[in-house]
DNA sequence: AGGGTGACGGGCC
DNA sequence: GGGCCCGCCACCC
């Protein structure tokens, strides 16, 4: 019950609005979850999240457009293979946030 | 009831 | 660009 009750919850609801094909930082997901300024929350709530989750967590990345796992980590690739499985390529090391990053305030048709 | 434990980010040098 | 510092909070023993 109260599915909401906690703030990894939040988290994980903000999480689960990002679109395939796009990608949001920790920063922006913990500001929508209603946690402005508290990027390592959304770190926090993504680290426990439970194994099976369905949430797209591989849409989070840092605000730098890496992915947060050390490059040579299995959990790394795991990441960058399902983001390229989304059509989200890593240049370079880095997602181009200029072109993927969520926006979930003009995501209108109109814009593209 | 405390203390350990994290998938960050911005400011500075 | 890269590295260091420091703030910051929920959750689980």
């Amino acid at each position: 019950m109260s599915p909401g009750s906690g703030a990894y919850e939040k988290v994980w609801a903000a999480i689960a609005r990002i679109p395939r094909g796009k990608v949001a930082t920790y920063g922006q997901v913990a500001a929508l979850a209603g946690f402005p300024k508290q990027p390592r929350l959304a770190g926090y709530a993504l680290a426990n999240c439970p194994r099976d989750t369905k949430i797209p967590w591989q849409r989070v990345i840092n605000a730098q457009g890496k992915i947060s796992f050390p490059p040579r980590s299995a959990a790394y690739r795991r990441q960058k293979s399902l983001l390229a499985k989304e059509g989200v390529a890593l240049m370079n090391g880095r997602v181009d946030l200029a072109r993927y990053r969520w926006q979930p305030f003009s995501d209108s048709p109109l814009l593209d």
